[in-house]
DNA sequence: CTATCACTTCTAGCGCCGCTAGATTTTGAG
DNA sequence: CTCAAAATCTAGCGGCGCTAGAAGTGATAG
């Protein structure tokens, strides 16, 4: 492989990336139903088919960006869970640093765990950072606990029905710290 | 009033209905993104302006299924909440009617909660309906507790978030009863 | 140095979308 | 039967996701 084709490859693939972070910021600044391909080959400066050189079609660069976004939130729940695993505090930890990122980045968010995907969830396709989120939850119960799985599914479920709703104007926005803090006592604090 | 102005408004009325069953028919068959004004306009046997005639748009429409919806959840919630408030029983036989009609309607449930909407919650122009399906998680907690608003709140977001990642596809479709179990167990078991 | 050719990128356009202006048809009162 | 008002439709605008084929670019063989 010669040099110059090295090159390309490289710029290539720095416009792959450039893509997505260019749709992740529309989305973020102005919603997913302002991401048309069109407004994104603007923003990135080619024309539309370069994106299709790229990704099978605007699905794919959806999905693309919310596996960037499964990576940062593995990374932040890892980095949220104290090394100790006392249930009560790791737990609390771990779902504040969710709703946080929820909060923080409630598009992208969006393409992650509310927009239709044909990503695997729970299967043998699952992306790792995806996997590896879910098990920092399941590591906040106790490996004793024969139930841990089922009870990082239900602790995960509560908190994205806690994101969307926020995120959606279906719940009051305030008070997420009260949810949070009951939940977890709920959770954590009983058998 | 003549009569027959009387039964023109009588027959618009029955049109009326008959947009909101359809757009709601087409969505639970195809999805959402297959309701289009035009299928819809094709399937109610009238040319699309006339939706427009009743509806301020495509969004309006979404709106009037999510609001049918929320009265008919009301009822099956009420009518699932046992005389007796027994906090367990009551909390989980609510719970357990709310994933039902969650998992029996995925279209109408996904325009009642998760599809972008204007529709006021929490808030003085909440419509009756929805507060009043709110008000049976109340109570199913017992009057003395302060803090019964916020139990439901909790207790609605686990159930939205199971409802939801169960529809997307991002969960394990079964052991939604198992988790029911335990979100019930954990909210009503302890204090 | 130039001709070639593979590869990259763009222009232009298809069928569909939500929505609307203005023409046309239907209706019921006089 | 006439005719204005009401109801409804036809036709079209700008924008969507996506793609075929034209145009441009640059490395390489002669």
């Amino acid at each position: 492989m010669s040099a110059i084709t090295n090159r390309r490859e490289r710029e290539r693939a720095q416009r792959h990336q450039l893509i997505i972070t260019a749709a992740r910021e529309l989305a973020e600044a102005e919603g997913w139903e302002a991401v048309t391909t069109r407004r994104l080959a603007e923003r990135v400066e080619y024309s539309q088919p370069v994106l299709y050189s790229h990704f099978d079609g605007k699905d794919a660069i959806l999905r693309a960006v919310a596996i960037e976004g499964f990576g940062e939130l593995a990374v932040r729940l890892r980095d949220a869970r104290p090394a100790t695993p006392e249930p009560p505090q790791a737990l609390h930890a771990v779902c504040r640093a969710y709703l946080e990122f929820a909060a923080e980045h409630p598009a992208l968010y969006q393409a992650m765990f509310v927009l239709p995907t044909d990503v695997k969830f729970a299967h043998a396709e699952t992306p790792p950072p995806l996997r590896a989120g879910f098990d920092e939850f399941v590591n906040c119960f106790r490996p004793d606990n024969p139930r841990r799985e089922l009870f990082a599914e239900v602790t995960w479920s509560a908190l994205h029905g806690m994101a969307a709703l926020s995120a959606g104007g279906r719940i009051r926005p305030d008070g997420q710290t009260e949810r949070l803090d009951l939940l977890v006592t709920q959770i954590a604090g009983s058998r």
